[in-house]
DNA sequence: ATGATTGTTAACGACTTGTTAAACCCATAG
DNA sequence: CTATGGGTTTAACAAGTCGTTAACAATCAT
């Protein structure tokens, strides 16, 4: 199921893009100002932006660019009634990767967002094969964590987070990410249940002497192997 | 240097294009049908294709699916002259990435370009490059300091202040501006901060003998490499 | 020499993280 | 329909970390 942020100030076309595109199969939230879209999208995880050039408070050109500050991987793509060639331009200078003039139909909208979630999902499929860090490994078709003949099932979140440590080791994994990952959300309450998930990991990697999860503060944590 | 597949019959258009895009940077192979188009693909690498949809013998709808058996990811873009809805339904659909309509500004072209360019490109390369200043390297990504070996994980503020420093190197930074832009104010106690800060740096940075903060009076701090 | 600026260290308080256990949720079995 | 159990979230408290402030020493400019 993939997320969409649909930033359009226009009412009726709001509700029905939301109406389209979720009979597609995305899950869309839809925000009437830049403002709150950026908002909304800091608080949680979205696979595509969709957002319309002309609203109040913030356009999307700027709505684009801070959003490129904080994630340079996610697709934004344009809705706009002008073609202007300088509207386009200054658009893909802002780091929008489509911009799709009205009127449009609906199909071709789909397609267009499509094309970007199939290349951005081709890079997240991880390979079930089995993974091998510091003296042990780590089987993601079982989901099972092993050392020198100890085997540990893991949980579906403990999994996850295991992966993410090892697809990241060595590298400081921020809280916001891991829980836009994994929880989709970042507030208060997911954040302890990571911490409560760390303590776990660190229970079962503590028999690979090699391994450690450590904390930077404020930060974030990263899977250490000596 | 990006190399791109151009298969356009028109000889004019193709030229032009041929032209305009080796001017932006980019490596530029001509074919003018899709026959052609394909055997050159299966010999040499590309990083894009570019198709005229109206080719003689194999038309840019088949070329792509052809191609598309054979490679998954790199971006396919459609040239054509009309702009009906079912065409670039059908283009889509045979695995392209974006339609470009005639007619259409070498900008506009050479933007959808490298957005694609880009995406594949940041599969490629996902670290953020470590800083050298003197014997010394900086990591942004998990701000950490490291010399012969050792390494120190800094925190977000003694990043903040390295950062600024090594991007000033040898020049003077004045109070007020490492305040502001730290801090974002700039009183009294935020001044004693930073020159606990500037104390913290300057212990871990001994380690490297060719590396110094030097105090200006009254005017601000700079790092000087010998 | 004197007042202002900077160097240095330590302590305090706010906030983050570690840890354990209980509460909660939800699917499945009885 | 209730009981059970695995898994996750919430709560509560302990431990740790960091930024700020204070205090005092050293240095600089005039």
């Amino acid at each position: 199921m993939n997320r969409i942020l649909l930033a359009e100030d226009d009412e009726n076309l709001a509700f029905m893009l939301q109406d389209s595109l979720c009979e597609l199969g995305y899950e869309v939230q839809v925000e009437s100002t830049g403002v709150a879209a950026l908002a909304l999208f800091e608080s949680k995880a979205f696979d595509l932006c969709l957002f319309d050039v002309m609203m109040p408070e913030m356009d999307g050109f700027s709505l684009a660019q801070k959003i490129r500050e904080k994630d340079t991987q996610i697709p934004i793509l344009f809705l706009t009634a002008r073609s202007l060639e300088d509207d386009k331009l200054k658009g893909f200078a802002s780091g929008a990767d489509d911009y799709i003039t009205k009127p449009f139909s609906i199909k071709e909208l789909s397609c267009r967002i499509s094309v970007f979630l199939k290349r951005t999902a081709s890079q997240k499929t991880k390979s079930k094969e089995l993974i091998c860090f510091g003296d042990s490994t780590y089987d993601p078709e079982n989901l099972c964590y092993s050392h020198a003949g100890q085997t540990y099932f893991l949980t579906d979140i403990e999994a996850q987070l295991l992966q993410l440590l090892i697809q990241n080791q060595g590298n400081t994994l921020r809280r916001e990410i891991i829980l836009k990952e994994i929880w989709g959300t970042d507030d208060y309450f997911k954040g302890r249940s990571l911490d409560v998930f760390i303590a776990r990991l660190r229970k079962y990697i503590k028999v690979d002497l090699r391994l450690s999860i450590k904390n930077h503060h404020g930060v974030g944590f990263s899977l250490r192997i000596s």
